[in-house]
DNA sequence: GGAAATCTACTCGGATACCGCGTGTCCGAGTTATGGTGG
DNA sequence: CCACCATAACTCGGACACGCGGTATCCGAGTAGATTTCC
């Protein structure tokens, strides 16, 4: 398992399907459409709603949009959002545990942030400005270059069909007993 | 747990022992005077021995010294050794699955390389590259500036005591029965 | 025809299981230096 | 006196247990929208 985990991947991919579509998706389609696990995924959406990166609508044709616009967005709000800023390293204060110490380690000893440390953090501040620089919108337009018109097209069919059937069968009480 | 590990944190407070050392320390002389399960210890320096940055000599008085001069030894060396340059992020080509390819995604949905993965390498690229220009010796020369010389004076002490405790046993068979 | 009931699909939240990996311990094998022992 | 042996401490390597956290699934509660039913 890498630091930037899964769920993070997930719900970058997810979001960018997000960034062109004029209505709400659900967890479901998003996932559906990926081919990824979609209970997983709604354990994600809720953490990007909360961090109010996304607004959900609730009942049928509800769903997630963005809360914002998509160059308003970067990686670093999805991370954080997703993961909770978690950091790179967590100091265990070895400093202080010298044999010498005692148990008791000296003022000079534990002032300040550790030396060790203290590159650690450098290289996170490093890690996070860079995810800091993109942005969904960027990188949606990166992708949408690759695209062929032909695939655009057959995406709108499949969101398409699958909204005619979402809604065809709604408030329609069963006719006949089970099976 | 976070990406940079514990056993980074260990291997890197342990290195910092043997810059200013001109006898060779062992594992468990390292662990002991940090206050850190010696064991464990002593399951990460086989792996700075492989990569080259300590070598190792056994017997009695072996122990580690650094394999070459503490500027040269970068912050990077001891991750890449310790953990095996695992990666920031594994992109697990979500790309490909989308539902509309059936299994078999065409060719210019996944040539290159996903544009979410290549924000995440930038990201990567940008943490090691600090890592890559903090040495041991910036660090040692940096904590140092720190030290008491009475400290100084009781470390020497503390393995002095150590060192010849460990060698006035050898070789003496023991006179009596157990116990 | 309009209001109420019904049904469906959705979001939300929690409970749960699985599994890989980092942490930490333990033990046996092989190696080296030291000091005692026997020729 | 010298060669040999026993001992202690070390490195090396693997096996093993433990626990945390990420991945993934499932279910119940509450909500919104569309249709049917009833007055």
């Amino acid at each position: 398992m890498a630091h930037l985990t899964t769920s993070v991947e997930y719900a970058l991919h997810g979001l960018l399907w997000l960034v062109d579509s004029d209505v709400a998706l659900s967890t479901r389609e998003i996932a559906e459409v990926q081919g990824i696990s979609p209970s997983f995924l709604a354990k994600i959406f809720p953490r990007l709603e909360k961090a109010g990166i996304v607004s959900a609508s609730e009942g049928v044709r509800g769903g997630y949009r963005l809360a914002r616009a998509a160059d308003q967005i970067s990686f670093l709000d999805v991370v954080n959002a997703v993961e909770g800023d978690k950091p790179l390293f967590d100091c265990q204060e070895v400093r202080g545990r010298c044999a010498l110490f005692g148990g008791n380690p000296p003022p000079w000893a534990i002032s300040g942030t550790c030396a060790i440390h203290a590159v650690m953090i450098q290289a996170e501040k490093a890690m996070r400005d860079v995810l800091a620089t993109q942005t969904l919108a960027a990188v949606s337009q990166r992708f949408s270059r690759k695209i062929p018109a032909t695939y655009m097209a057959d995406l709108r069919e499949w969101f398409g069909d699958r909204h005619d059937r979402r809604t065809s069968r709604i408030g329609r009480p069963r006719r006949e007993g089970p099976s």
